[in-house]
DNA sequence: ACCTGAACACCGTTCAAGT
DNA sequence: ACCTGAACACCGTTCAAGT
């Protein structure tokens, strides 16, 4: 779309964006970012060192949109679910670059206080450093995992494809043979569709929470 | 390796698996597996409908392999130990293969069955089919990014340039601003090495489980 | 400093052809 | 029935060159 004389690399990151936000991971491609800026493929390493910059660059633009709420007196588990959900917030708008994200979270400066802030209310809770740094982990990635996986979800971003192949879908769970699958063709309509993403997420981070706590010998507040 | 007259599907897929445990995802090339049995890329497409089926049966070779244990009369969270243990011991051997099988839960008998017994848990559990068809995704879901995520698994499978990597990654942490990342730096190395897979494995099953217990209105044994 | 052009070694997949 | 060969439209990336 846009078509000017000198590169910007923060164009780029958003070209790229769009991208996969329109097509998915795998349409991202140098010389695809290249052509909507008129440039040829090659002008893109005078700013990135190579196709791996420029994904890392766009996983940092999501972290980058990470609302970290400042510090307060509630207690810890509290100032947790806002984290998590303010750091759902911030990918939910890009379901197709998740997975950019699992390998990401210490690469970037948005990542590194992402992770760092989780990690602070982990030992608040009393966790040591090593639990505080699994539950970290194990929290941050299930949480991309649960947009990656949300039901109904199916790359394509094109609202009328995406809503045929989730037809197709269900309808295939449907014709299974139900004295083998009983449960699974019961459960066909909620295994393939979401009836209220909200719902979904905000079960989602309390069973995380609900995860956290639950082991360990954490206690505070 | 192998190099004989008539092509086997199921040896093709074998290759595939090993190219994928070496080398990772991105390896796997429909080319690449042709070359290593002495012929032609187009000769792959009599055996499968196009890369993405090969895939498919990659991922369906994973499935296969986890042990459904028998219903008994113990506690579902018992049996549902079981059965995730068993999910997690068929996909360790093949971490680089598990992003395969987020999407594909559904589209082969093994994950079919998987699927379905999980399901079947969940409702002896007390669970409504939406509560049921929910939990059964995100267990199954989170223990795949368990595995994806494991600290010190870094796609590369080679033991030595595996632990160049790792030494690097937690250099880098280590270079850090401590008065802005604290616990980063504090956590640099046991966010970037596990020290007992088992035991790692062993409490994300645990956190998972009681993620399922704490939430909703099951009761149940 | 920033972009271009041509080239290289790869991809997945089609189509028509061989045996 | 099963595999080949040539071709097409793509990839990421290098290198030398332009301005």
């Amino acid at each position: 779309m846009p078509a000017q004389k000198r590169l910007n690399r923060d164009e780029l990151v958003a070209t790229a964006m769009s991208v996969v936000d329109a097509e998915g991971l795998e349409a991202v491609t140098v010389r695809r970012v290249a052509q909507r800026h008129d440039v040829t493929p090659m002008a893109l390493y005078r700013h990135f060192d190579d196709k791996d910059g420029l994904l890392d660059a766009v996983a940092e633009r999501i972290l980058d949109d990470v609302r970290l709420p400042p510090a307060d007196d509630r207690p810890w588990h509290v100032q947790m679910d806002d984290l998590l959900t303010g750091f759902l917030a911030a990918m939910r708008p890009h379901p197709n670059a998740t997975p950019l994200l699992f390998d990401r979270m210490l690469t970037g400066e948005s990542g590194l206080a992402v992770t760092e802030r989780t990690l602070a209310l982990l030992a608040e809770a009393g966790m040591s450093v090593e639990e505080g740094a699994e539950h970290a982990c194990k929290a941050l990635n299930f949480l991309v995992t649960l947009v990656l996986t949300e039901p109904g979800r199916d790359g394509d971003t094109d609202p009328a494809a995406r809503d045929e192949a989730l037809r197709a879908k269900r309808a295939r769970l449907l014709t299974l043979d139900p004295a083998r699958y009983p449960h699974v063709v019961a459960a066909a309509e909620p295994l393939t569709d979401c009836p209220s993403a909200e719902a979904y997420y905000r079960r989602g981070v309390e069973s995380i929470l609900t995860g956290m706590r639950g082991t360990g010998a954490s206690a505070a507040v």
